[in-house]
DNA sequence: TCGTTAATGTGTTTAAATTACACAATTTGG
DNA sequence: CCAAATTGTGTAATTTAAACACATTAACGA
């Protein structure tokens, strides 16, 4: 490593003070399944809030960025590589963690459910409906509404709820994800509309399977025609 | 300090290698002086980037906030004590300061640069317009970049501007304001009309002083009065 | 096989928001 | 007293968003 003794010139604690700190990440794992929003959650098990839910997360090692740290966590629990993943912030309350001070900078990944393989009941690592979530161990609660906030503006001007369902969807599903997501009702009409104008969606001439109704022409999304920015498109 | 040895369930790497990485947050602080967007910056003085502009920056220290930090560094540098402040993002790099592993977490500030005293000509201290800004010591150019658009984002609808502002200002002032931080044209007329409508200005009765031509009348900012949601307001 | 059920697919009308645009009035300064 | 510069003001045209209904299709069960 690199010498370190350099930094005495910020302040008037000794090089040493200054490395007491720790940094992790975690993530917010977004999923869509049976019409909800979902995040990816384990149970607690540090004694303080045992049984409580708890985001996943890890220190960030020293040799690693933070965008790798964020992916490598996404990499690990669900084995996927190439996802969606945007930072949101930082939570630096010197209280924040009981076993010390550790700062956690936070990110949103938006993945389809479908894809994963959850590593198998590793401390009851599991899919929870976002909104049946009152209460996380440590700060995670705030972290999660930051991210689902976070979340709710970007689908509003940006073409990222792709990444939670499968390459083949129906217009509905893609409805009912963003309704999930913004819990809230939109009219189907004009949601066609709106995303029909914007030409992202590639016909693909086949049809749903086994829905107990009349099955919906299915689609793919072509990120080469996110060219023209939309507006408002939640709603 | 509490015991941190349990952390190692965190990896495999010992505890002492997590406390490696330290903390710094670094202020992006916006002013509005002659008709531009300026920002608070210094002369790097570390060899690597000598002469070089650089942001307000420090390391967090190990019983501190990161909030405060930035608190912190607004009130030594600028000697403000109530700032509009803002997390913008942090940045991780492994490599982004030549003197071993930081990651920094910056904030954008609004300050009103006719409250601020300078501390003498410190290490050059000054206001600097953002437009020319070409060239920054570290990843400080890019941290200025993400905050002027988030900048950008937060105007448009979120009524931030008049910290930039003294108390009493008129509507060119305010336009201007806008205008400086989007780099564009506004309509008077639609501008206006939009500020009025949201009923946050007080009519103070009052006309400017000294200028060279027929003077506006003055306004105050009421934040009692920030309750509707505005729609579109930087346009 | 035929009716019921549930969802798909499709346009138009209305309201709201945004944009474009011009001229008289006021103050300063020469 | 004239020129220069900027304030103050309203309406029409355009664009965008919102509201809304009915015929069609496939599955299911009687």
């Amino acid at each position: 490593m690199k010498q370190i003794s350099r930094f005495s010139h910020f302040g008037e604690l000794s090089d040493k003070d200054y490395f007491r700190i720790a940094l992790s990440v975690d993530c917010v794992i977004f999923g869509f399944e049976d019409g909800e929003l979902k995040v990816l959650v384990i149970n607690c098990n540090i004694k303080e809030y045992r049984g409580k839910l708890s985001l996943l997360g890890d220190l960030v090692r020293p040799d690693e960025d933070l965008d790798s740290a964020s992916y490598r966590i996404l990499r690990e629990r669900t084995g996927l590589g190439d996802v969606y993943l945007e930072q949101v912030q930082t939570f630096g309350a010197v209280d924040r963690h009981p076993a010390g001070r550790v700062i956690t900078t936070t990110y949103f990944s938006l993945v389809n459910v479908r894809d994963v393989q959850l590593t198998l009941a590793e401390n009851d690592l599991h899919w929870h409906p976002v909104n049946d979530i009152h209460d996380m161990a440590f700060d995670h609660l705030t972290i999660l509404h930051a991210c689902h906030e976070r979340l709710r503006e970007k689908v509003d001007d940006h073409p990222v709820v792709f990444n939670l369902l499968p390459k083949k969807f129906s217009l509905r599903e893609l409805q009912c994800v963003y309704e999930a997501i913004l819990n809230t009702r939109l009219d189907r009409r004009n949601f066609r509309k709106k995303f029909f104008m914007m030409d992202w969606l590639v016909d693909l001439d086949e049809l749903e399977q086994d829905v107990p109704h009349r099955p919906g022409k299915l689609y793919r999304f072509n990120a080469a025609k996110f060219t023209r920015k939309p507006k408002a498109l939640a709603r």
